[in-house]
Order: structure tokens, then sequence, then C-alpha cells
DNA sequence: GAAACGTGGAC
DNA sequence: TGTCCAAGTTT
């Protein structure tokens, strides 16, 4: 083997071969998947995958089966309000994704009768389906010989070529490689094996080369650089941003929420309403009050409210307020069913405190 | 190209 | 507690 090797150095080597062999006796059970030899519905691997999006296959089971229990096919969920959609996604987090998998049910519906193209091209054309997702659905429901690059695939091949440029600029390197190697028998099954050999074996740490199918020509292995790999640019450092939780309630305990905007962070989801996230010092409640909507009788809760966004930290105080009525363009919900209001995971930590420090 | 966009689990 | 990370897409 040469010092520096390319994919055409293994594409005739049979790689695929070996790789579906592993596959053939490891493959993991998960519910987006038909038996083997059985065909898939392409509304669940579209969902699936969508789902997997950024997130752990542990995360979306649960996700998952609530969907396709909910809404069996593409026309049922484009039929669904897509409130009721981001509620049942609420939890799972990036909500721009929930918001345009509606979108793009809708779409499938009107456009293509309810039946999902086959085409990378045309799958590309849906909003929430980028490059990765078109080839994923393509090769997983249509069995075309699509090259899926995501992130596991990034790490094997960088791995396997002992590509040492870090991410991203590696992105379009490593996506050649993963194409050289994409075969055109059983690309569906292929393009699973890659990725579950990356979420399985060879793994961000302590990668498990003993088990690999690929570890005999792994440069990245014989250099003994292969957890090194793939190299990465450092990131930005993340702020913090702080602000004041309204939680206001009626002479009944129910709990004043309202719809966030449409577009933006958390966009679409049911929140607790604050004052302006800010990068300031925890602002004073006097000085924030003004942007309440209504309440009286104020009183600061102890303790904080801390979550860790992608790009920021947030921190929140939590002041109860009593409200008289009802607010345009807000709901109040009874504090045992907030747990079916949808709140996202930041907005049911505030939830918590509050009712922690009330009761 | 870079920044925005969530969350929970592993170490 | 802190850091890294996961089957990325959109703007």
């Amino acid at each position: 083997m040469p010092d520096t090797a390319t994919s055409a150095d293994f594409a005739p080597a049979g790689f695929a071969p070996d790789l579906l062999a592993w596959y053939d006796r490891h493959r993991r059970v998960l519910p987006w998947r038909a038996p083997p030899g059985q065909k898939v519905d392409p509304y669940r691997v579209w969902l699936s995958e969508i789902m997997l999006q950024q997130t752990t296959v542990a995360a979306v089971k649960d996700y998952f089966l609530d969907f396709t229990g909910r809404w069996p096919t593409v026309a049922d969920l484009a039929a669904a309000p897509v409130e009721e959609v981001l509620r049942a996604w609420a939890g799972l987090g990036y909500y721009a994704r929930a918001r345009n998998m509606h979108r793009c049910a809708v779409l499938v519906v009107e456009r293509h009768g309810g039946v999902f193209p086959s085409t990378e091209a045309e799958l590309r054309q849906l909003p929430g389906i980028g490059d990765y997702t078109a080839a994923a659905i393509a090769a997983i429901a249509f069995d075309r010989p699509a090259a899926v690059t995501d992130g596991n695939v990034e790490r094997v091949m960088a791995r396997i070529f002992a590509v040492e440029t870090p991410l991203p600029p590696a992105k379009p390197i490593l996506k050649t490689h993963a194409a050289a190697l994409t075969p055109r028998r059983r690309p569906g099954d292929y393009a699973q094996a890659v990725m579950d050999l990356g979420a399985t074996i060879c793994t961000p740490r302590s990668p498990k080369c003993i088990l690999c199918p690929w570890s005999t020509p792994c440069l990245a292995r014989k250099r003994g650089i292969a957890e090194d790999l793939p190299a990465k640019l450092a990131k930005a450092p993340k702020p913090t941003r702080r602000a004041v939780a309204f939680w206001l309630t009626d002479a009944q305990g129910n709990v004043l929420l309202r719809r966030r905007p449409p577009k933006g962070m958390l966009g679409g989801m049911m929140e607790v309403p604050s004052s302006a996230w800010v990068e300031q010092p925890m602002p004073d409640l006097a000085a924030v009050l003004a942007e309440a909507p209504g309440g009286s009788g104020w009183r600061l809760l102890p303790g904080l409210v801390r979550h860790g966004f992608t790009h920021f930290d947030f921190e929140l105080t939590v002041a109860a307020g009593r409200i008289a009525g009802p607010v345009d363009g807000a709901v109040l919900v009874p504090p045992d069913r907030l747990g079916e209001a949808g709140l996202p995971t930041a907005m049911w930590k505030i939830a918590r405190h509050a009712l922690r420090h009330l009761e």
C-alpha cells in the first residue's frame, strides 16, 4: 500500500462486499428499518431521516413511533395542523425541521400525489431535504446508487484515507471518497452499513478497530492516528444570554403561555413569556416588567434556570405574577396539563422551576 | 462560507 | 461541571 491512497486504490479492492458482509452479520433492528428482503415505506424512511438529522437514534425512537402511530401516511401528516405537529415534536430540538417536514408533506401530497419522488434531484427540491437526506432516501427507500455523506461517513473516510485536512474544509474531499466507494449493488444496505460502521465501530472516541471490517487497509489505524481523525477547526466560544421569565397565573392557577414567532429560535413553539434575551448581566426585575404581557403582584423566585443552546448559553430568573384574565394571543393552561402543551425543553425547565418554588 | 438552529448522553 | 458530539439544512 502506498503512503498516500485514493479511493481508486480501494474501489476495485472489494470494500463494499466486505462491509456488506459485516452489515449482514451485525444489522441493527430499528423501527424505521424493514426486515431483510422486505420493502421499506419511503414515508417512514423520510420521517426517520428528518428526525435523525443531528439527533441520536436513542432520542428519535419514541418520537418516530409516536409520529407513525398518529400519522401513518404522508397524507395524514399533511392533513394535520402544523401546531399539532410542533406539539408532537416538542423536546426533539431543531424545530425548523418540524416546520419544514410539515411543508414537505403538504408538497408531496399536492405535487406528487402523496408518493415520494425517487430521485435525488426531485427529493432535493423539497423543504428540509438537503444533499445528505436526498441521497439517503434515494438509496434506502428506492435502492438507488446514491452516495450518502453524513458525519459518520465523513469520519470513516477521513480515517481509511488518513485525511488530515480539518473539517469543514475537508468536506468536498471526503464526499469524493465516499462517492467513489459507493457500489451499484445493494446501495441502500451499503449506505446504512457505512453509517452503522461509524455509529458502532468507527466511533469518534475509542474506535473499535479490532472489530472493523476495514481495519486492514485503514491508513489512520496503520499510522496510529485513527482517534485523532477527523481533525476539526476550533469552534467559537459560546456567549451567555440572560432574561427574566414571566410566570403568570390566574385566580384558578392556570399558567399563561403564548406561541413564539414562526421563525428563529424555537420558532412556532409555545413559550413562557420572557424579557428580551440579552448578553448583559441579569436584568433587574423592575427594569423589565414593562416587557411582561400584563400581570401584577410580582415576586422574584429564588434560583436560576440554565439551558445550553447550540450557539449560546441561556440563564433566566423567574418572576411570578398574577394575571386578571385572558391576554390576546396567549392561552391559560392548568398546571397539571403543562406536559401536553408542547413546551420545548428550555421552556419546560422554566415551568418545572416555577412549579417547584410555588408549591 | 459562516452563522443560526436543540437536546440528551457519554466521558 | 465541562466538553464533545449525533443519520444536516437553511439563510
